[in-house]
DNA sequence: GTTGCAAAAAATATCGATAAAAATTACTTC
DNA sequence: GAAGTAATTTTTATCGATATTTTTTGCAAC
């Protein structure tokens, strides 16, 4: 899993970057200053930006270099409902293939993010470890969707969320919900209950989206992570 | 719609010529080679070919270089199934947001590729200039529905189909049925008739599918473009 | 005849520098 | 004082050349 290459080294680095609010929404993104802070060459560098771009992190714009993708309510409810699309179907194809050794796989994860999330309510780990346990939740579940190419759509659309997920570092409020809202996912994937399972995808996603909707509401804008220089895109009027 | 840069046009002409087939499937893509064809430098055309990777229409390994993206039965189905989602989901948006407008850039769209049909069973025409209407007409369709991600993703999937598509000349064969079926989608969907339009729009693809399936199963191959050198990809042992 | 290793060849990935374009600044003119 | 224009500066996009890595070729040993 580690890059092979310089180009996937950088482009890692950024998505984390970029994940996570470091490089903030909007921000320019200056080839030289980015060279200097990853230690690498122009050309691996804008291979790695071109990448991201194709993924909707990075925008290319004409002749005047990239930025990190904006962001805005608009596109929060729009990734939301194609995610609900893509996640919904790949559940549901997923329960028909999955044989026993997924059922222990997703078993597996749930007690890891179980635990990470205890281990986080007592304050003792950071929100990095939850995401990553989260993507290997949900990840595990529709891993048994043998469709290559919603997983590639799946994937693609789950960053994005978990953006703006991320964005706000205060959405852990309400922890006890999700995790209710997994088991519940659990239990009727276990069941296999396609259309329970399904619902509960699809109801798990529209929370995390009205929380974030109102949390973005309240304060008209976000705040921006770790953003060096380059301005911050207000969420509302980006 | 000009390319504005250097990477702009080696992208697009590269996408055009995997798209056409005349760069096989699963062909070795040379940089020496390349550069000399599209007489560019080699940062641009690492930064096309990396976009061409996100996009699925070529994929890298590790540090050996790239190739044209190869081609199989499964994945063929793989596309289609999602392609039906994607379509089927944009229709449902845009049946319910379209206005008047966009009724009559769906008709004009329909005229101009029912002309480029009759041109091509008369000899006239060439199928590139049927696959730019046939492209125009569908994305006029779903034109209206108001989410750019799911125009995105469709899109994606849009140019994967495309390319088996047209991977097989002999597709017209079935040139009548493909314009009655535009016919049925184009009359479910002025008459707003969701579930019909949906309905069609997937039988649409089907047909198309089950068209090229029996194709590649008779010959158990592809017959490659103008593939110059670099092996051809079988289409079910890949 | 085949297997293993070493050297050569080829191709890829990367760097440093240059050319082209956009943004900024300063200046002139009304 | 504002607006338009020309020159400067900054930044991007591109080129040519180099260093690694992989693949091929050749040779020797079993």
């Amino acid at each position: 899993m580690t890059p092979k290459t310089q180009a996937d080294r950088a482009h890692l680095q950024l998505r984390e970057k970029i994940l996570s609010g470091e490089l903030a929404p909007g921000m320019k993104l200056r080839v030289e200053h980015l060279r200097d802070m990853l230690e690498i060459g122009a050309s691996p560098l804008r291979e790695a930006l071109s990448r991201l771009t194709s993924e909707g992190l990075v925008v290319l714009e004409g002749q005047r270099g990239f930025r990190v993708a904006p962001i805005s309510l608009d596109e929060l409810k729009d990734v939301s409902r194609i995610r609900k699309l893509l996640e919904g179907e790949a559940v549901r194809i997923a329960i028909q293939n999955g044989d026993e050794a997924w059922e222990a796989a997703i078993v597996s994860a749930f007690y890891r993010l179980e635990k990470a999330e205890t281990r986080m309510a007592e304050g003792e780990a950071d929100f990095t470890e939850w995401e990553k346990r989260n993507r290997e939740f949900h990840d595990a579940i529709v891993s048994a969707a043998n469709s290559p190419w919603l997983q590639r759509l799946r994937s693609l659309v789950y960053d994005q969320h978990e953006r703006y997920r991320r964005l706000s570092k205060r959405q852990m409020g309400r922890l006890r919900d999700v995790q209710r809202e997994h088991r519940e996912i659990l239990d009727a994937v276990l069941a296999r209950d396609v259309e329970a399972a399904v619902e509960a995808s699809c109801r798990h996603i529209d929370n995390t989206v009205t929380g974030l909707v109102k949390l973005y509401a309240d304060r008209e804008g976000v705040d921006s992570g770790a953003g060096a220089d380059g301005e911050t895109a207000s969420l509302v009027k980006a």
